[in-house]
DNA sequence: GAGTGGTCTAGACCACGCG
DNA sequence: GCGTGGTCTAGACCACTCA
């Protein structure tokens, strides 16, 4: 019946006022949807673990029919924004949920389950603010000098030292932040993004290599030198494939193992 | 209207005829015609390539609507079994499609592309048959001393020795596998495990380390001795989770890295 | 123009969670 | 018992492909 953007007539006017372009971009309704209710994430219309409006509700909203929402809701579902949950509603995703705890952290023990291990412990060895530098700011989508904020940290299982990592955060978005913050929330790091600074994590990508440590990286994780560890760099974006942190992380590889699925 | 299995003899009751069962294993109906659609590819219906009928045919065979066998295709699609083509059909998926090539592997250059790379140059170095050892019995769902098929082989990037590769297969289902063939076949090896023996592998599991290679391993690679690298051991399954393929890869992560997405 | 997958609707009913 | 998401249907129309 009634439609939203480019490809219309009536509900809303086209307002293709510009060149012949060769694609039309044909948009179904649902993508349509899909943005708008992307759009109220991104703006914090509803707080992450809130419940977003019922099917019915945003479908009186939009003017469209319950199916079209659902298959919208679908799709961000599929990605992890939101979660559904029959019976009781559809819920804004956050980092905070036991089930998907430390959702981008694939290192498993190699023996028995993570559970068993219980969370990791973490030690703060630095937290500074500093000038992005060339690279940084090409990662993270800033200008060289901006203000970043470098995290130095180690997290232990079972009291063994097994991760090595410097995070980095442009300072514009996590403006005050400590490493007392650092240390003492209890709960995943990006859980508290979200509480204390509205920084959602969306999605990640991760490039991995074998390295050896120098002799100040093996004297933190208490391993001989020479021993190989995984280097995993990761890029966290929010929404709209904004970069928000760069990681680094140096993992023991001895006990645990990084564990992928591939489909 | 009608139903297939387990929950129903027409409206669609309940049918708790049973034991008290504390789960009555509630199955819609979609899931249901997924798995006759799943049957019928396993049991090669339909050959890797090949168009399925069109979900209106499909909803005729199985007497339901096109949106149900739609949403049991959706589930197939989603899980890369088949590939949806808009105007064409859907098709039963295969490694051979130029454009998935190379599914379950996720080494990518560190500058440029994979496609200015190319097809990878394999060198086989050995393939003989041997008995299952207690460990590899467990892992492949053999019994121990069953025939399995062991193949050692080279992958090179630009005439670049960079993966090192063990890959076990169960004996029964690739009898007659040769090291020229495996040499001479043009296009992924999982490929021609689909047309030569009608293994599909369908998805994986990879665990991944960081180790040093020893003397032979580090010559093969073309590397100095204390070169750390990537242990990739990967497990892949066929329909029903059945495990038909151990490999373990070394990686050379000095120009090339692991890359992952995470959601 | 015929056939296929893709979108959209409207309405009925079901499973689940909670009060 | 009510509200929520989940399933199923039937039918109309759209976009894409190919002959």
């Amino acid at each position: 019946m009634s439609s939203l953007l480019p490809p219309s007539t009536e509900g809303t006017p086209p307002a293709s006022g510009g060149a012949a372009t060769v694609t039309p971009a044909f948009s179904p309704l649902y993508q349509q949807i899909k943005g708008l209710i992307l759009h109220s994430l991104q703006h914090g219309e509803w707080k992450p673990g809130e419940a977003i409006p019922s099917e019915i509700e945003l479908a009186a909203r939009f003017r469209v029919s319950q199916g079209t929402v659902r298959k919208a809701i679908d799709e961000l579902a599929a990605e992890n924004l939101v979660t559904r949950r029959q019976g009781k509603g559809t819920f804004v995703a956050t980092h905070a949920e036991r089930q998907v705890q430390y959702r981008f952290l694939k290192l498993l023990p190699d023996a028995g389950d993570a559970s068993e291990e219980g969370p990791a412990q973490r030690t703060i060895l630095e937290c500074r603010r500093l000038r992005a530098s060339a690279d940084m700011a090409r990662s993270l989508a800033l200008r060289a000098g901006d203000s970043v904020i470098q995290i130095k940290r180690i997290l232990s299982f079972v009291g063994v030292p097994t991760i090595l990592e410097d995070i980095w955060l442009p300072g514009q978005a996590f403006k005050g932040l400590t490493a007392e913050q650092l240390a003492h929330y209890q709960g995943p790091t990006y859980a508290m993004f979200e509480l204390d600074f509205g920084v959602r994590m969306v999605r990640a990508e991760e490039k991995i290599r074998a390295v050896l440590p120098d002799e100040t990286q093996a004297q933190w994780l208490n391993v001989p030198a020479g021993t190989p560890l995984l280097s995993v760099e990761r890029l966290a974006y929010t929404y709209n494939d904004v970069p928000m942190e760069l990681r680094r992380g140096l993992y023991r590889t001895d006990t645990h193992h990084y564990h992928n699925k591939l489909n």
